[in-house]
DNA sequence: GTGGTCTAGACCACA
DNA sequence: GTGGTCTAGACCACG
């Protein structure tokens, strides 16, 4: 319901979609190694809850993740860090 | 396309541009209570057509109630006429 | 977690597997009217927290339903009640 | 409203998703030459109401194609069959 | 109890 | 008047 519970944005160039910011968010989690590779994130109803977006925001995110590589989804299981990380 | 098919104006201030009256026309309806504080005004699509307007007009009619306190807009939700109206 | 929350049956019929208690449930109020043709059923998720019972559980309930033809199912819609009900 | 316009699925290979069948039939009239590269493709809202499927249906048909590289978007302006289709 | 597909419809950015 | 983002919430396939 809020539009975001993600970091307050200081820096001015914050004007990404709203899915974007998730997935930089996860990405900065996974490159820290806050999130291990084989590690899986979040469910995206965890994800929806925690950030207070809708399901469709969060699945924009995990593509863009997918599509960086650094994350692998199984179907029915749930969304793992890649393990090339 | 896009001739007014607003209501007929009697008034001599129809050189105002389209988006202007069409502003008009909703402060007016605001003011006189017909759209009450909290209730969405219509879709964007829905002026379109009531209308006959296109819908940058629709936009720009949406910016100067916003302009004006008259509507808040509400991302992905719609446009609502302000509380204290 | 999925102990029945179904409301209490004093019925020796207990036996049955929870998704036919709660299929009974919904047929008995199909029949009864309480649930008229071409109304929808609550959604899987209002069943599982009404009832405290899995997702799984809902779904086999409203195969078993469907497959006595008293609702139809439409894909990204809902489940309703069958018109010949 | 119908679930497809698109035409009767004959063959038993056909469980694919709605998108993935609509993405195939582009390609097919790509493929065929009956849409040539530089060419728009029909718009989203087009496509919508010609195969009676939602917009999300739509875009993921068109993120296919992209990521097939058969088409390339624009935006504000459409969706254009690649040059080296 | 996860991710996958789909509907319906809102506003936004851009040309 | 296009494509882009976002909400909300449904049922489906799979494990």
């Amino acid at each position: 319901m809020c539009v975001s519970t993600l970091p307050p944005m200081t820096s001015p160039l914050n004007n990404l979609p709203l899915y974007r910011q998730l997935a930089d968010l996860l990405a900065k989690q996974i490159e820290e190694g806050k999130l291990r590779p084989g590690q899986p994130l979040p469910s995206e109803l965890h994800l929806q809850q925690t950030y207070g977006v809708a399901r469709g925001t969060v699945r924009m995110a995990m593509r863009d993740l997918r599509d960086r590589g650094l994350v692998v989804t199984v179907h029915a299981r749930g969304t793992f860090v890649a393990e090339q990380g």
